[in-house]
DNA sequence: GCCGCGGATGAGAGGTCTCTCATCGCCCGG
DNA sequence: CCGGGCGATGAGAGACCTCTCATCCGCGGC
């Protein structure tokens, strides 16, 4: 699909957005310094920059703003501290094309990964996917209401959520720390069962063949009707 | 924008339905039998049609089977009762891009039809809007989420939709009655001031100011920081 | 056949959302 | 200046959502 750049010290973070990226499809490249970051990002081997503010050496801002002065034009995505509105106004002014408040659910960040690149390449590939469909179920994402074999059912905004990381690696199985990971957030208790669940309450309005327990695995969205 | 052709018999709902595309900036057409529905379809003279299934004379499947088989393309919505699998299912088998359940609110249609013209014609406009923003509003139709002056805030699911008409009206004044049908659909008891205490909630969270009373009349988004 | 562990599930706490109702306050006409 | 009516708002009921916890179930190894 793309390749991306992450700009990140935090190597648990760093790892989250780049395994999560390549189960997308897209390329990875890692920078831990804002130095090595901002010579990687003038290479123009990149797509899409996902920039986080606090760095050692050189800071995001000064990143953003050499980016920019140097005539690149290359989509960046700010990792901001929730609730730091002067850090989010200022990486918007030095040229940010979209930040992300941490800590951040995957999904949230995939969403708008996949807007800047769409709006890079307005013809390439689909129009960002308004709806998804498999396995009798359909999710319009627009609305965010779903369907199941053309009847309506109401989905929580979790739920929401869930059937949808299902639905985009649909056939593949997903461990409950991916799951935890992408649905919930970094940040999440990793002891709870809250991804049985919630599976449990998709099973129920999907039909329980819908989702496979993998033993000892994690879960995988069952496509084919066999 | 576009051409809507409205075949439908219910004066109420088509009205409904007219007024709010108008208001988008479509031109509509309503047709009230099948019979007419149909000729006026093959006219050519419409980019979409919206199409209710329980009609006289000819019925929506009927319409919708004789426009495919002449080699119409044009994209068809298709009003069915809420619950009526057999309804959805014969009507998307029989060629129609899309379908709303009965009752439905406005907002919901509106984001379908979009969807369809959009698919039409990829081209032309943007494609499909995926932000709003007015007044140091930004409203993030695909992540739900909502932004004031560059700060992250919750906004329930009705407040979204009451803020996302408000922003596509914004500078226009909106009466209750608009409001109530186009967030909380067309079947909501007219007497309810649902509507007085959610703008209490959307000035409460976006600012006293950026929400204007206009007496007698109604609200009105202001966007001018006058 | 039995046991152990991983997964499923019912109950329920606590929070949020949605809406109603009644009261309060203020604008405007007279 | 007063009264009437429109709009604002606090309180709260009830539904729903989210998550935890404890228990139950059943697969698979032995």
């Amino acid at each position: 699909m793309a390749r991306i750049l992450i700009v990140e010290d935090e190597a648990r973070i760093a790892a989250f957005v780049a395994k999560g990226l390549r189960a997308e499809g897209h390329t990875t490249t890692v920078a831990t310094d804002g130095r090595r970051g901002l010579d990687e990002a003038m290479s123009g081997g990149h797509d899409l920059v996902v920039l986080d503010i606090g760095l050692p050496v050189l800071d995001g801002y000064a990143v953003l703003e050499r980016l920019r002065d140097q005539g690149s034009k290359i989509p960046v995505i700010v990792l901001t501290a929730r609730d730091s509105v002067t850090d989010t106004v200022s990486a918007l002014e030095g040229g940010a094309d979209d930040y992300m408040p941490k800590p951040f659910r995957f999904a949230e960040l995939l969403a708008r990964v996949r807007l800047r690149l769409r709006q890079q390449s307005p013809d390439a590939g689909a129009q960002g996917q308004e709806a998804l469909e498999a396995g009798g179920v359909r999710l319009d994402l627009r609305t965010r209401r779903a369907t199941v074999d053309g009847k309506e059912l109401d989905l929580s905004a979790r739920e929401f959520t869930l059937a949808e990381t299902f639905m985009l690696n649909a056939g593949n199985v997903l461990s409950r720390e991916q799951l935890l990971d992408h649905v919930w957030g970094l940040d999440f208790d990793p002891g709870s069962n809250v991804v049985d669940v919630y599976v449990g309450y998709l099973r129920k309005k999907f039909g329980a063949h819908t989702i496979a327990t993998v033993r000892g695995m994690g879960y995988r969205f069952v496509t084919s009707p066999a």
